[in-house]
DNA sequence: AAAAATTATGTTAGCGCAAACAAATGTAAC
DNA sequence: GTTACATTTGTTTGCGCTAACATAATTTTT
């Protein structure tokens, strides 16, 4: 019951104890916290002074039992660590603080349908209203299945192949992007070395790059599969950097990009002069290494405050499936440049 | 009252119905979801199969009005998107999952006393049982005097003048063996690029830094003090090249030696033969540049357990001060060497 | 000035759960 | 078989808040 029935500690204010000391009744204390204009300015003066001075704060889990809403999101993330999902879980904790909601999130050990469920029905026994789920992974489509039809929930970057509404980057226009820039500086091809599979991101940045060069009627070289770090970048970049007719790399993302600059050194191979090489994410250090690096910019801000508002509009009862995609932009640096005439 | 009044959506299984289904009291079921042992076997197998069948969750709102506890913590954070706070929350919501515990985020715009202030009063009004402050900011550990007494509450790498447990890494000793690192090698002194002001890293650093010196007797440089970013690392790190003197830097994080090993190539100075540069952090990257970069690692994992398991001991009634302090480590690479001999 | 409409406040009840106490059932001791 | 005790289950009540309805105070209309 009382959860300090013995204890002698300071119970803190509660509606009543606010309704007594401005003489009103609780309920006109709860009206002048939720619906201001339906309280005469005097009262109402009367009940914010009452509540200054005992320091009431409303016990949230009653509001959230009386009321069924809880005023919190889930998001659902997987290694946060990362810059773009931190930056996507700022923004989207910016954006729903703006709108009165709080953020409770879960972490992801592995990105597979099992962990990815179980984050949700975590969340969702913690009664939040709606949930985002940031697992840039193929499984995260998939998560609906697992669910309640009634939650709103938004899943961002994951395949738009499910009933939920998706907020995704343009990957495969920012590869092709990339892509074009480096054939358009006199490349025969480029070559790829992508994420691990699983990842939406992975997919659809090999997908850009493929299809650039089949536009541009350009022989489409195997891809090396890393794992986002700047290890495999290293590992992988050691393998093109032994063959003399590579002269254009687009790696799917900065910190592998960084691994490859640094093999392609220690082969002897000049960036720009001798290989070219793309990044994608524009980490904030992008600029300053050595060459500093050409890449394409994602705008994680975007994703965030999309995914926040597409959530707003599920929670408020729209349904149907929405796509929202974001787009990027190249940002030229110093590690792309001309095709050597040699070859 | 009811939410759901009017409409005729499937309310979802609440205690009584598994009760109902199970022939036993609610009661019952509480108990046989929060104290197994109490319950008789084959009870207990009855109502789980209710459970089962009805696919009943239990209502956190009503569990929290009843019990006063939550079963959430809060964490406030300072721009997540830095590696170090990042990997701090990763690590705490790790801990407090493995405990069963949920994790509310606050994201604060400023390091100011309000904003955190505010922080903390938003998560507590979502009723969490206790607190995690990771505001590296020398403001942070003045938050308490502005709290209830009644508050469990831990702060993460704040100064340690104050009355809360605090967690810390050893700031002061990793600047120190860096600077002992340059001074073993041969160089007069060091030159120190600080983080902004108000910022307890900031600080730490600069006094172990200055420790250093003083305890081998050399003269202590001017601090020159930068943001944080590549691009104020950059910016000093042109000052610096400018004077032939100087032949050996501590900087205070990874992205400002990023910026300052580009200034100095810029002006044509060689890193290590010319000047010798130490960052601090050891984020992922670092062992990939050119060159690499000898860093002090911070161990962000140990420093999340720990805040965690501190916070539970207060949560369980335990008081007083305590102050936690996590080492690091020296990582020596590519970016520092011998004092040239010229000087 | 009385009636009607409007606005402001109060009363009641219940959201779903678990604490406290009460009762019933089972087990051991004599 | 009865008393003493432990174990298991049930009943009541209230956590703090707000939806819905009820009533009182005010303004507008006739």
């Amino acid at each position: 019951m009382a959860p300090n029935r013995g204890r002698t500690r300071a119970r803190s204010a509660v509606l009543r104890d606010v309704a007594a000391l401005a003489g009103v009744s609780a309920m006109t204390v709860s009206r002048t916290l939720n619906a201001p204009e339906r309280v005469r300015p005097d009262t109402r003066a009367r009940v914010l002074a009452a509540v200054k001075s005992l320091g009431y704060r409303p016990n949230q889990a009653a509001r959230r039992l009386a009321t069924g809403r809880s005023g919190v999101l889930g998001v659902v993330g997987f290694d946060i660590t990362l810059h773009g999902p931190s930056a996507t879980l700022y923004a989207i904790e910016r954006a729903a603080r703006r709108h009165g909601y709080a953020i409770s999130i879960a972490c992801l050990d592995s990105a597979d349908l099992g962990s990815i469920g179980e984050g949700v029905r975590g969340l969702r026994s913690q009664e939040v209203d709606g949930v985002i789920v940031v697992v840039p992974h193929e499984a995260a489509a998939g998560v609906v299945r697992d669910l309640h039809p009634g939650l709103a929930l938004v899943v961002v970057d994951a395949g738009t192949g499910m009933p939920v509404p998706v907020v995704m980057t343009d990957q495969a226009g920012g590869a092709a992007t990339a892509t074009g820039h480096l054939l358009d500086l006199g490349h025969e091809t480029v070559w790829h070395i992508s994420g691990p599979a699983g990842w939406t991101a992975t997919r659809e940045r090999v997908q850009g790059w493929r299809s650039a060069l089949e536009a541009a009627g350009r022989p489409v070289p195997e891809v090396l599969s890393g794992d986002w770090s700047p290890q495999s970048g290293h590992r992988l970049g050691r393998r093109l950097a032994e063959c003399p007719h590579v002269t254009a790399i687009f790696v799917a993302n900065d910190q592998m990009a960084l691994g490859v600059l640094r093999a392609l050194r220690e082969a002897g191979r000049r960036v720009p002069e001798d290989v070219s090489v793309a990044g994608f994410d524009d980490v904030p250090e992008t600029g300053y290494l050595r060459p500093s690096l050409t890449t394409v910019r994602q705008d994680f801000r975007a994703l965030g405050d999309h995914a926040f508002r597409l959530l707003l509009q599920r929670m408020e009862g729209e349904t149907g499936k929405t796509v929202e995609v974001i787009g990027t932009e190249l940002v030229v640096r110093e590690s792309t440049g001309r095709a050597p005439r040699a070859f």
